[in-house]
DNA sequence: GCCAACGTTGGC
DNA sequence: GCCAACGTTGGC
């Protein structure tokens, strides 16, 4: 199992945008790091929802229900999607804020990479932000 | 709205 | 293969 965490702009689409569906195809990304960390990703993997441009903060806790295939939106088969489902919504939104000030968690590249929108995360990270949020 | 950081593109 | 120019992301 592992634990990563994905960034979304809220007036594109919000966690509640995810809950209010049920599930979503993860399109659109145009990066390839981002892309092979999609590639990775396994059924039942879990991931950190986190609000970008507005919010800033860690949201939610969703889960791969399929794993990487085609992007639709894209012309050729070089782009990727996973499908999520929601998890649940975090009782207490972990702002960036705190996550930068946090030692345990300099070196997950939400801080060190501000661009990136796929990234994995270790147990320990993942674990760390879920009791920032009182979890 | 600005701009720093980063990725990509394309000329050489 | 280098690197300048450009575009995009995303925090502030």
């Amino acid at each position: 199992m592992q634990y990563w965490l994905i960034k979304s702009e809220p007036f594109v689409y919000s966690y509640q945008d995810l809950e209010r569906d049920g599930r979503t195809v993860w399109e659109g990304v145009r990066n390839f790091q981002a892309r092979n960390n999609l590639r990775q990703m396994k059924t039942g993997d879990r991931a950190l929802f986190y609000h970008s441009n507005e919010g800033l903060e860690v949201v939610g806790i969703v889960t791969v229900v399929r794993e990487a295939y085609a992007d639709p939106t894209a012309a050729k088969g070089e782009w990727s999607v996973v499908d999520f489902a929601p998890e649940q919504a975090l009782p207490r939104p972990v702002p960036l804020r705190v996550i930068k000030s946090d030692p345990q968690l300099k070196d997950i590249a939400l801080v060190r990479n501000g661009r990136l929108s796929v990234m994995p995360l270790k147990p320990s990270e993942f674990r760390r932000i879920l009791e920032l949020a009182g979890h």
